[in-house]
DNA sequence: ACTAGGCGGGG
DNA sequence: GTGTACGCCTAGT
């Protein structure tokens, strides 16, 4: 019989020494099914040296038997455009291909094994065109569900499965989940203490599970079989991979309980990229798609469904993380600390709902399971997306190589004009590399070395750095990119017939972000020493056609007569000139064969001399900031804020005069004390280990000091720190914000100095205002301040 | 007074 | 573990 399913996950297993892989998903009624396809065997394809493809068969089919090898052929293929005839070495067992590789790798004769690293179940998928989170129709026989697996029906493939598209998904169960632990010694530790509280959050209902007392074993096996009863096919939970589910598995562990979760009967196993995989369902760490929110500096929970108003921050309960100890050994505490992992839960929940569209269309685009395209990095991303391109394309997947990091050229940004223009608008390449490298064919297939000769008519040089690159036939990356803007383009077309409130104008919108975040990450990718297709000179070139390209475009504006303010990497700043812009609009397109548009007009705009540092009012009333202190992690939050209200009191009321007193009302809220402390926080990334640090800087010292008092800290975390009173270095003075013990112990006079002043000054300075009349009290008039 | 390390945000 | 360009702070000499 033939059904349709929509695929959620893939694993494999070998059975009675075949391989089986098992497609979990969704079918049309709605029923939870696997299908049981036991007719793909793993393969692996050897490069022997040319003229050698015989020789080198007969001795892999020398050496075969012992690792139960049952097919090689010489097959044609394309290595980096070029064809090479390759062994296609099939074997029986997935589990066995590591071994045959480092056999094969030994024997006279080859040159490369290729192809050695693809996961079994990802194989498949590439070789049958099967696309997760997108429905198939195939033939099967159902068959008894043996393992007791958790799905309704167990069916055994009797075709391949037929792609047919990611539309009409259907309606997926969708469980959130948060933990909260009890952590009188700051971070919690599985060994010793236990979790305390366990929300769920599936469909419209919310439940807790509670510890009793400090015996955590009831709410964890309650939470299991909650979890079991529900059966979703989604568990979304916030930075879960590394701490929900590994805490979760230890304290079960204790316990005796088994987190037997999955649908195939298991526990969560850390897998690939750093997540946990529960087989049958989608396990999505919904931080992994918060951490591309870059408007949040601090990516906790709370903020992240702030900002995306999901919950407000202002009607929820905010408890800080080391203190809730505190709120279950208080009684009458619990009910807020309840409340608060409630909350919690909730924002979880409301995120899946934000993020899970996006989710679903990159991992249908890109390839990769629901519960890894998250986990997965950019770069393996584009991996992924351009191995099934290159299956379709016959060429051969190059291995991964530890390559030495090569630095090359970047951008040009251009020296901005000081002070305040009005009337500007921001010319943009709509995306510049991709283009560049679709009309100048670059590419690792079509680069030509420099030992080679070549007719100059059949080549693209690059200006500056001399790589060249063959014009025809169109090379790996123009092709990929160009189906990538295609498909975008067609996309978009459709939408235009659409009620935007539709299910399926959202789906397509979210197709063509997905689509667009991919084409953009091919650039970066390129030249990225870990990527499979890496190539310096691909690179370079790109980046050098980019600086030809926006050189080109400041000088064709000027020609027309435009002013340029300022320009970097793709963009141009002039003085907006509607008639003049348009034609030059039109002469780019025209004489490069590139898109420009007119992105945004600016009413009045203010540059410092500093390149990537402005800030410009927009027609709409909205005050755009680029670079300066105002939108800087790194920075305490009441800097940006006197930032923030300077540039608008300039850029909206033109009050210069106002603008100093509301500093100086700040100062002297600052040295009164009137300035929360939570706005005195400065936080600061660990970008490497504490051991590998040259110098102390305060972050640093921080957070040893947090290691010393019990907390884990860890690479890439977010130090939060304020500064004391004391002297010696900065560092001497920097204590983590959770350890303050009192307000008045916090050097009130370096955030005036350090930051609340230079955060100011740096727009103030520009209109003649100096360091000392900020510092002056009392209020001036406006006349006080030009007369004086 | 200077350089180097470190970090973040952005095109 | 996608890229380079850039500014600015502080440590360290």
């Amino acid at each position: 019989m033939l059904r349709e399913f929509w695929l959620l996950d893939a694993s494999y297993d070998v059975m009675g020494g075949i391989p089986e892989v098992r497609l979990w998903g969704i079918d049309r009624s709605g029923e939870r099914v696997v299908v049981l396809d036991r007719s793909f065997r793993p393969y692996i394809y050897v490069l022997p040296d040319e003229g050698a493809e015989e020789r080198a068969a007969k001795r892999i089919a020398g050496i075969g038997g012992k690792f139960g090898v049952i097919g090689v052929e010489i097959v044609d293929k394309k290595y980096f455009g070029k064809p090479v005839k390759a062994v296609k070495v099939t074997l029986m067992s997935p589990r066995v291909v590591p071994q045959l590789r480092e056999a094969v790798a030994k024997l006279e004769g080859v040159r490369e094994v290729l192809e050695a690293d693809i996961r079994f179940y990802m194989r498949y998928m590439i070789d049958k065109g099967v696309r997760p989170c997108g429905w198939h129709s195939v033939e099967v026989e159902e068959v008894p569900n043996e393992h007791g697996w958790r799905v309704g029906k167990v069916y055994l493939a009797k075709s391949t499965p037929q792609y047919l598209g990611p539309e009409d998904p259907p309606d997926l169960r969708i469980y959130a989940f948060d933990i909260e632990c009890y952590n009188p010694f700051g971070e919690p530790n599985a060994d010793r203490d236990p979790i305390i509280v366990i929300s769920v959050k599936r469909g419209g209902e919310v439940k807790v599970f509670t510890a009793e007392g400090k015996d955590d074993k009831p709410a964890i096996a309650a939470f299991i079989e909650d979890l079991q009863t529900y059966d979703p096919d989604v568990i979304v939970g916030y930075n879960s991979n590394r701490f929900d589910w590994p805490y979760l598995l230890e304290r079960a562990k204790r316990h005796g309980l088994k987190l037997d979760v999955s649908r195939g009967g298991g526990e969560p196993t850390p897998s690939v990229y750093g997540h946990y995989s529960i087989v049958g369902r989608a396990n999505v760490d919904l931080y992994d798609f918060a951490e591309e929110v870059y408007e949040v500096k601090v990516k906790t929970l709370d903020n992240i469904a702030d900002y995306l108003g999901v919950k407000k921050r202002s009607e929820r309960v905010v408890i800080e993380g080391h203190r809730i100890h505190e709120y279950w050994d208080d009684p009458s505490k619990r009910p807020l600390l309840i409340r608060y992992s409630i909350d919690d839960v909730e924002s979880t929940y409301g995120l899946a709902e934000k993020f899970l569209p996006f989710a679903i269309q990159l991992s249908n685009i890109v390839g990769l399971p629901l519960d890894q395209v998250g986990a997965a990095s950019v770069g393996n991303r584009v991996d992924w997306y351009l191995m099934r391109a290159a299956f379709e394309y016959g060429e051969l997947i190059p291995n991964r190589v530890e390559r030495p990091y090569e630095p090359y050229r970047g951008a040009i940004v251009l020296k901005p004009s000081p002070g305040v223009h009005k009337n500007v608008a921001v010319l943009d390449f709509t995306s510049m590399y991709p283009s560049l490298m679709i009309k100048y064919n670059v590419s690792p297939d079509t680069y030509v070395p420099p030992d080679e000769v070549v007719d100059d008519s059949l080549i693209h040089v690059a200006p500056e750095v001399g790589h060249r690159f063959r014009r025809d036939p169109p090379g790996f990356y123009k092709k990929v990119l160009e189906s990538l803007l295609e498909a975008r383009r067609g996309i978009r077309v459709k939408m235009k017939g659409l009620n935007p409130d539709s299910p399926e104008y959202r789906l397509l919108d979210e197709r063509q972000r997905a689509l667009k975040v991919v084409a953009n990450a091919s650039y970066g990718y390129c030249g990225w020493v870990g990527a499979r297709w890496y190539k310096r000179e691909v690179a370079e070139a790109t980046t050098a056609w980019g600086r030809k390209t926006i050189t080109e475009t400041i000088a064709l504006a000027r020609k027309l007569g435009l002013r340029v303010i300022y320009g970097d990497t793709d963009s141009v700043f002039v003085v907006y000139e509607p008639e003049k812009v348009e034609t030059l609009v039109k002469a780019i397109n025209e004489q490069l064969n590139l898109d420009i548009k007119v992105d945004k007009v600016y009413v009045k705009i203010f540059f410092t001399e500093a390149k990537k540092r402005y800030c410009g009012l927009l027609e709409d009333g909205r005050v755009d900031v680029v670079g300066l202190e105002a939108v800087r992690g790194d920075w305490a939050e009441i800097a940006k804020e006197v930032q923030e209200r300077v540039i608008e009191l300039i850029l909206k009321e033109g009050d210069v005069g106002e603008a100093v007193n509301y500093v100086r009302r700040v100062i002297e809220d600052l040295r009164n004390g009137r300035i929360p402390f939570e706005k005195l926080i400065i936080w600061k990334s660990l970008g490497k280990g504490l051991d590998e640090y040259e110098v102390e800087a305060a972050h640093v010292a921080a957070a040893k000091r947090l290691i010393e008092s019990g907390y884990r800290v860890a690479k890439g975390g977010k130090i939060g720190f304020v500064i004391v009173s004391g002297s010696g270095r900065l560092a001497d003075k920097a204590v983590p914000y959770i350890m303050l013990k009192s307000m008045s112990e916090v050097d009130l006079d370096y955030y005036v100095r350090k930051q609340v002043i230079p955060a100011a000054m740096r727009v103030l300075e520009y209109f003649g205002v100096k360091e000392n009349q900020l510092l002056e009290t009392g209020q001036r008039t406006l006349l006080d301040f030009f007369g004086g």
